[in-house]
DNA sequence: CGTAGTCTTGACCTAGCTCAATCATAGTGG
DNA sequence: CCACTATGATTGAGCTAGGTCAAGACTACG
């Protein structure tokens, strides 16, 4: 199972390069490219740690990673997942408000944060750039608010499995989980036991079907969009 | 009851005046002032449509606003509060993601986008303001996540009364809501009835007192902040 | 005084949580 | 190559917080 959880890291740096929908927001981060250096991060490890100083920025070559609030009560919450291509850690802040940890084996950029900030100020193009992410963001962390205030368990999870799909390209529909259970139950909000069981019935009621346990194919894409609902 | 949410407005435009948490963030806005037009909006009345284009961003000067996400299947979610001194439809996108309504009768200024672009691309301080305020925002936005996702409505009722509490200066303790329990209830993803049974129950227990339906008197301020929990 | 909008309270019900047992899989060491 | 172990996933059996539905109560205002 690890093993399958890191071959999943090298498509998706692949699978991206070709992505349309990248190709696009490539062009105003190609003045970051020369800035960086590369690292990589083992799965399981923290990029950055909640409350660190922000003195860096990375973007995901390939791997996943999550961005995560410990409670004091012992409560997880997982307030994003980012795959090849997405940038982290880019908040204007000067420590940080969650902690970043690889979800797979990643290999990132590094960025200076000062070289990023003395880009933003001399690039129109890279900074206007900049906000317009951070305001889809914003859009991003919105639509979960909706989801997690008027959304059954199916929805959520029908929600979340159409959702990775779209961000990782996959061939025939099927698509790989490189995160547990127990991770997306803290993204959606709800307990382990319950994710599973969803995934059980829409299993059961032909709408998906599980090649391994991480490998999941949407049969019927439609009527998984039904489950969703609107959003 | 309209009357008193009504007066409500000038109260905070007022105290905003004073409150010293605003005077640092109101230095880089400074450039602003010279080229909004003020406007006025009645309780209720939309500022801006969800989808409609974003041409303007406007900044609060009395009064409170709601921003709004209407769903397909009837249900909405209040996205944010803002109150006096907030700023509101800064978004770097060109259609709105949700509506902004006037929960009370508001005054705004209101600039025009392309203004503020130039603003943004020429003066350095307030283009690294604006990307700051956006931050905040995000980071607001996650908190939200865990309180709907993890918190009880005790918790959250809680949560809803400090911030307040801490965002609009009041005297002696004593909250108005400018809001409806509607309001409130589609802010923290509750029903109208959760809402209100919470109230009483903080009422009874003794944390807090009810001058009127929508003056909240904080009696006991560290009780409140213990049935909040840490976030 | 009547009306309309808002708020409160009560009685019920259910989606999803908790607790607990079992199963599956990958990695390990003999 | 085969136990053995550890981690994760599934399944089952209750239980409860909060949602639903329905009936009143309060308040402002014409």
């Amino acid at each position: 199972m690890l093993q399958s959880r890191t071959e999943v890291v090298a498509d998706y740096a692949l699978q991206t390069q070709v992505a349309p929908r990248r190709v696009l927001a490539r062009q105003p981060l190609q003045a970051l490219e020369t800035l960086g250096q590369q690292i990589t991060v083992r799965r399981g490890k923290e990029i950055y740690a909640e409350g660190a100083l922000a003195d860096h920025c990375y973007k995901i070559v390939s791997g996943s990673v999550r961005l995560v609030k410990l409670m004091a009560d012992g409560h997880r919450q997982i307030c994003e997942f980012l795959v090849a291509g997405d940038l982290l850690g880019f908040e204007d802040e000067d420590d940080r408000y969650f902690a970043a940890e690889a979800v797979s084996d990643c290999v990132l950029m590094r960025y200076s944060r000062r070289s990023v900030d003395t880009l933003i100020t001399e690039d129109n193009a890279f900074a206007r750039h900049m906000r317009h992410l951070t305001a889809k963001g914003l859009e991003g962390a919105y639509k979960r608010m909706v989801l997690l205030c008027h959304k059954t368990a199916q929805e959520r999870v029908a929600w979340f499995l159409l959702e990775l799909s779209e961000r990782t390209a996959n061939d025939n529909d099927c698509i790989q989980l490189p995160m547990t259970r127990g991770d997306i139950a803290d993204y959606l909000g709800m307990v382990i036991e319950t994710v599973s069981r969803t995934l059980t019935q829409l299993k059961e009621s032909g709408v998906i079907s599980m090649q391994s346990v991480n490998r999941i194919k949407l049969v019927d894409r439609d009527a998984l969009e039904d489950a969703r609902g609107d959003l």
